[in-house]
DNA sequence: TAACATAATCGGAAATACTAATTGAACAAA
DNA sequence: TTTGTTCAATTAGTATTTCCGATTATGTTA
């Protein structure tokens, strides 16, 4: 058997690939740029094959440098994991914990999450990212985040998952509009335009119009806002009637409006809440603690 | 950040953990005893916790150090499936590819796959191991095998599968006993201790029991045998009947005999075929092609 | 053309990994 | 008790590897 490739070459790999240039890399990996550079060629050879191609002055990754780079990645990070996990002795819930969220979920669970993990865990040092589902789902395979809160049902693109709970969609409109309006509601009973989305990017959108059946509806406003908060502003000026999840009712997203919270129709007008972590970590106990954390914190809580 | 665990060192950790021995495992490494002992202790200041305990003369892995050792295996798994991914130039139908198999499917699927194999990808080299479904599983995690064609259900212990196939039981017994029967056979038209089943380390067993709805049956013979053909030897020999899964009959397990293969009852009277490989792989792609090879193989492929 | 930027190469220095030999401790046999 | 054996740790010296600084080659920009 050849011998291994070294997980310094194989770091070497990684830096150069993400600063696309010989001396950043070296810098980052505080080695000179001769070491990066033999290193890499060195990683060349006992790969016995190409990972990139010189066009002189400037370089190019080959498809299967690319492969090695994902699997280096995936490599270093479990090492990475391993070392953290030593040195901490075990401790699962102690020590660093890189959590992504998206912008519909993080300002109504983070508050509670962080401060029960202070209580129940008081060693864990949660980092928070809140972003897009897909940029999220870009950090964690790229090993800048451990874990990642998401609503679901979503492409996980490998990755494995918790289901924490679920999360009813209410619809929420001024209450002087609400009063001639029967439970649960029927689109039909509203006017064209009136009902007011985020905008795309957030996967509510796309949850909220599939659970309540409203495809193509004419009754949705092509305006589209930037967070939740201004949607409960628009509908609380009267200009129409939004979706807004429990969670963020619980947290008291409603307090000082004149908006009332209606049961949409729909057979399931909810979403599911899941944890989703690299299907190659080895932190698993610490993400199922995690999770269960979580749940207790959610609407509908239902994790196995 | 401090310095990441040398592959080396992780390597010559497996070696004793397998040894149990620091001469055989620096042997086995092809390295001085020295060389391995101060090889380990570099590891323990490393990852900062002790992996051994020294009892004088002897030692003994400590808690902290069995988890060392099952990270550690993983990652040097990857590394060496990242090796041999690059060396062979991506070409994921070339090289060794270590399979496990029951014993009551190898006999009726081994021989057309590896036929089929060899047609459509020559220069795959197929390693087959032949064990019960605990071995095997214990193989796979050790990293000896790549993967494995199982009967399902099954617990993974945490692996990830392709479901390949479903393949129906059939009840089996001499020309002359079935005459008098009508299809599906009720059991109750059977006389007590008439159905002979393998011995219960093959899943086999337990999934025609549970799928047939014959928990506790008086029916079933307590004599138990040790491989479907003595079962067929029994039958034809006219003690009575036994369940033989259809990809058996169809590879002609039955021929030279007077038996005949007669529906049983029971909602689902089958098994699913699986093929299982661990949730850290880096050859997946390898492990679906082969999955859709071997499904094309069975009796009700299924594979999504 | 001159000045600059980038990656490869080269020679020597520093760090490390390795071995053989030795030590010390436990144990078993004489 | 003595002797011999086994096993892991230690030591000291050697070999190997890794790394750096300087230099070179090549292309780009001013």
């Amino acid at each position: 058997m050849s011998k291994l490739p070294s997980l310094k070459n194989l770091s070497y790999l990684l830096a150069l690939h993400q600063h696309q240039n010989f001396n950043r890399a070296a810098q980052a990996c505080n080695v000179s740029q001769s070491t990066l550079s033999s290193g890499i060629q060195n990683l060349e050879e006992q790969l016995g094959c190409q990972l990139i191609e010189r066009d002189h002055k400037s370089f190019l990754f080959t498809g299967m440098g690319e492969e090695v780079v994902e699997q280096a990645r995936q490599i270093l990070t479990s090492t990475e994991e391993l070392l953290y996990f030593a040195q901490s002795q075990g401790k699962i819930m102690e020590g660093p914990l890189r959590l992504g969220c998206i912008p519909t979920i993080a300002p109504f669970l983070l508050g509670d999450l962080t401060k029960k993990l202070k209580a129940e865990h008081p060693k864990l040092q949660l980092s928070i990212r809140e972003d897009t589902t897909v940029n999220l789902l870009h950090l964690l395979r790229n090993g800048e985040l451990d874990v990642l809160v998401l609503a679901l049902p979503v492409d996980l693109q490998g990755n494995q998952s918790y289901v924490l709970g679920r999360d009813p969609f209410k619809l929420v409109m001024h209450s002087s509009l609400a009063e001639k309006l029967a439970e649960p509601v029927q689109y039909n009973q509203l006017p064209d335009n009136s009902i007011f989305l985020l905008e795309k990017e957030h996967c509510l959108t796309g949850h909220a119009v599939s659970a309540c059946e409203l495809a193509d509806s004419s009754k949705i406003n092509p305006f589209t806002a930037t967070s939740l908060h201004s949607l409960v502003q628009m509908a609380d000026a009267g200009l129409g009637a939004t979706f807004i999840p429990q969670m963020a009712i619980d947290r008291g997203i409603l307090s000082g409006t004149d908006l009332v919270a209606l049961q949409p129709s729909g057979q399931q007008a909810s979403r599911e809440i899941g944890l989703i972590y690299r299907p190659t970590t080895n932190r698993r106990t610490t993400f199922r603690k995690l999770a269960e954390c979580i749940a207790q914190l959610l609407p509908e809580p239902l994790l196995k």
